[in-house]
DNA sequence: GGGTGGCGGAAAACGTGTTTCAATCTTCTC
DNA sequence: GAGAAGATTGAAACACGTTTTCCGCCACCC
């Protein structure tokens, strides 16, 4: 029974991480094929190779689940902006260089990025943490994207309070406005348009205000 | 029988109308209590007096009943600032009198807040009419502070469009904040902090942009 | 006045998120 | 290698939003 310890650590490749990421893939799938709805953890569950109890160990609820969802996602992007910097002259460019892209890349695929909308807005205290990770994440990138190219983006950069609370905002406003687009209220060039006004006035706000 | 006639229509003054509103302040009276999960459709049904299939007649789920009770809560405050017009020297002192008087009359009732502030939120595109009704009722009330009190609130007062995108930016803004505490990603205090700020901003922005 | 059509009402049925439980398997320790 | 501690499984049970089904009542028509 030698063997059975290497076969199972083969097989634990399978398992704790992998397993974990098999279950965000296959939500992530679902979602994207049928929205919020179509995530049926029955579903989830045998498509990723687990018992309901196994899934629901990893994650409180299917609203964690897809929160975690959104995180995978917004790794990818975060990887994106980092391997191609948001280019452009003046931070107001850049910044909306970067909102674009990422509206852009949660409204090719509607289903999806409604179903992770719904799972992020859904106000349950239980997510705070992982929601707050979310938004910390989408924070730091548009502090870097304030930045610019060939800043030191790590702990280094010195973004100071200032940048913090603009991308805070920043980040607020646009998460608003892709709730409003998620719930019918208004199409996606409006929330390009609704980003680039409030952008451009609080970047020339804090322009002033810190002149 | 020509008795039956009359019966019948007395207990149709209890009907309609009345049967509707007794239906959304029974989902009012338990969101208060226990948030959106104590609204449970069986007892609104039970103590408002009508079957389950009066309520899915009137109302298309659950989140569309708690976007009609968020309407009468709108309507509510709408009449106290009609009846009490915020005061204020310039417009943004009256405009953060304005969200502290909203933000504390949601937050007196988190429970309450909460659920509603979901069912704005969940996403369905069903109930996009409703939640834009709710939402242009708040900016109504945004523009009408922003002018101030003895300034002509109705179809008379001419408001720029320049005043309603201001409105409708910061009516995002501040409902997006609610989303958040709804969250728990901050607290009372940081939600009139961040309004504070951004509506510093925007309203300098906006008064430097048209000057 | 007896059929008839339709509006609601009551309640059962259904789907899916969530929980539970006993049995089994893994892993870690000695 | 044996046993303890914990994780995983499979399946059933439960709760609640939603849908469906069936029934009675009232108005209207001949």
């Amino acid at each position: 029974m030698a063997t059975k310890n290497s076969l199972a650590r083969l097989r634990d490749a399978t398992s704790a991480e992998e397993r974990t990421q098999k279950i965000v893939e296959t939500a992530l799938a679902l979602a994207e094929q049928g929205g919020f709805e179509a995530v049926r953890l029955r579903d989830v569950a045998a498509h990723a190779g687990v018992a309901m109890g196994t899934l629901y160990r990893r994650f409180r609820s299917k609203e964690d689940l897809l929160v975690a969802a959104l995180e995978y996602e917004t790794s990818a992007l975060a990887r994106r902006v980092e391997r191609k910097p948001i280019e452009g002259e003046d931070p107001l460019t850049r910044v909306m260089g970067f909102f674009r892209l990422a509206t852009n890349g949660m409204i090719r695929r509607p289903n999806l990025a409604r179903a992770l909308v719904k799972a992020a807005a859904s106000g349950d205290p239980d997510l705070a943490k992982r929601v707050a990770s979310f938004h910390g994440r989408v924070e730091g990138m548009i502090v870097t994207t304030l930045h610019g190219p060939g800043f030191p983006s790590g702990p280094t950069g010195r973004s100071s309070h200032f940048e913090e609370t603009l991308a805070y905002n920043l980040n607020v406003f646009w998460f608003a406005l892709m709730v409003g687009w998620s719930g019918g209220l208004h199409s996606r060039d409006d929330v390009i348009e609704r980003m680039e006004t409030v952008a451009a006035m609080l970047l020339r706000a804090a322009a002033e205000g810190s002149a």
